[in-house]
DNA sequence: CGGTCTATATATAAGTT
DNA sequence: TAACTTATATATAGACC
């Protein structure tokens, strides 16, 4: 019945707003349970594309926003985790969410494309040269005693004038 | 082996640090799925007893922190910017969301790039190569609309000198 | 400690009503 | 459409390095 599950974005209208209804609730639930058994300052927000928020902080959400402000404002200083990539296989990560981002819309057909003044095909070329470039990198990062000075053709057969 | 546990606050300190470190983890990794999955606008902080802070937010935590201090602190009504975008200029966004993510990871040196088989060269080129891509996009778009609207966001440069 | 390894608890994707 | 069910995927407690 259940099925695993690729992480990516789920086209189907419904059967994402299933998806985000359940995960969001998971997700309190579990951020209220990190604060009940460690006793953890610790806040979660989601909002609905309705503009709903949800959200859950121990022991008060703005409290720990206006940590977050505080300590981030002006002084990057993470040392563990966050958004950001920190390695090369989080930079191809990073860019095969892009590219699957891209290659869904197309496949979708999100977007409408016929009142755009971007013809498909390019938007279809830009997707697949990110592919290209992703495959490049996890070669790249595979082969550890490759050429050090190896130029890279990236994009180069978008160059169409 | 794995015990059923009540959720209430661990006594035991070490257990109880081990716990907050794989649950923090745990909580993280649901929240970017919940973001991957659904295009979610969702965010997650939490502060070690050390004042270390672990976060990840999509788009970006402090736009999601300070949507949510405007919605609760005042009756100011910010529209349409977290999703409904359509055509070109959303995959502009996409485009955009991957490259600030690189430039930042790049400018922030939190590439250990010595013990990657990847060179600083070759992600900045890809940065480059992606920065072109959107120009490329963005002209596309301009220029048999005549120039009407502005709507392709103007990107955090890379300065890759 | 910080990471790895299971066995089990929990979350949850589909199905069902 | 949402609530309930159920089979499975995933998270994670405890043990061990």
């Amino acid at each position: 019945m259940r099925r695993k599950v690729e992480i990516k974005l789920i086209n189907e209208k419904s059967k994402r707003h299933t998806t985000f209804t359940k995960r969001r609730q998971g997700l309190v639930k579990k951020t209220k349970e990190l604060c009940d058994l460690c006793d953890a300052v610790a806040a979660v927000i989601v909002f609905s594309d309705a503009g709903n928020a949800f959200f859950f902080g121990h022991p008060d959400v703005e409290e720990i926003v206006d940590q977050y402000l505080a300590d981030h404002s002006s002084t990057l200083t993470t040392e563990g985790e966050s958004s950001g990539a920190s390695g090369a296989a989080e930079v191809v990560v990073e860019l095969t969410k892009a590219e699957e981002r891209l290659g869904e819309a197309i496949r979708s057909r999100r977007f409408d494309f016929e009142d755009e003044d971007l013809g498909i095909c390019e938007v279809d070329e830009i997707a697949a040269a990110m592919k290209e470039l992703k495959t490049m990198l996890a070669a790249r990062k595979a082969s550890t005693t490759a050429a050090a000075e190896e130029q890279i053709p990236v994009f180069g057969e978008l160059n169409r004038g």
